[in-house]
DNA sequence: ACTTACCTTTACGTTAACGTAAACTTGGTC
DNA sequence: GACCAAGTTTACGTTAACGTAAAGGTAAGT
């Protein structure tokens, strides 16, 4: 469980997750996070580290902060009413769907590096070798 | 083949993709595309209309305009140097690397709206027949 | 000739997500 | 007690990616 009660400083997290503490104080400036004081030196609990992180994972596949703090607060829907959690569900399964093209879109792109990588090496076998190797097609002329 | 020769007006394209008109100027603005002109209005290629989609597919996964005409350009690898075809090459595998680790986090985001969904359902039953329902674990705690 | 529907250029405005600088406090150490 | 590293608050600056308004051109339909 990887010790409940242990806490971080500001440049603790920041070292580990490697963003600025600026951006730490942001996220707590916006209200994403609330550590408390010893002092004036603010002191992060477990809860807090895992809400930056989870900020950050958002972040890498392209979410707003907002959309991050949807999803995040999503994860205590503690005392809604019933029809509270029916429209929860409803976002839920939106994000999801929105997740599943990006799924697919990332796919596409990644085929598209593996199509620019083959262009890649027939165009270095073009040079090294005599002219006239078989070309590659790529999926659609897109040159300009 | 879709008509090599079939050309679009700003509006064909803006509602096809369901942009602004601001936008597609926007993007010529910046250089990522170079219709052409009949009088003052502008006449937009088959290759146009690709690059935007590409642009736009690019956008989805969270990348920058910047990082979205790097991976198009390198569609475009026809004069380069053996040096620059090996760096062209270096940038494709960092990409990649990027792209796959940013499928892991699109995977671990999907699981977290199942495990929300999972959350949702229990607190509904929980309400409608008796308590204490058994507790679904979420992965750590991040309630403030 | 007038309206309607598109198109154009120019230019200032906006928002998110921080960066950066200034000026100050605090706990330890030499 | 001077100094340093690490922390703090306050506030102004920056960049990307368009939005939005102003002022106008053009071709087709009535």
């Amino acid at each position: 469980m990887s010790q409940k009660n242990r806490t971080w400083t500001i440049s603790d997290l920041a070292r580990e997750f490697d963003v600025s503490t600026r951006t730490i104080r942001f996220y707590e400036e916006k209200g994403f996070i609330h550590p408390r004081r010893d002092g004036q030196r603010r002191i992060y609990s477990a809860s807090d580290r895992t809400r930056i992180r989870l900020i950050l994972r958002g972040k890498r596949i392209g979410m707003s902060l907002a959309e991050c703090m949807e999803i995040i607060d999503m994860y205590t829907p503690g005392d809604s009413s019933d029809a509270q959690l029916t429209s929860l569900l409803a976002r839920v399964r939106e994000r999801r769907s929105a997740l599943e093209q990006q799924r697919r879109d990332l796919e596409e792109t990644l085929h598209a590096l593996d199509e620019i990588e083959n262009l890649c090496r027939q165009a270095q076998r073009t040079q090294t070798q005599r002219p006239q190797a078989p070309r590659v097609n790529a999926s659609e002329e897109i040159h300009p």
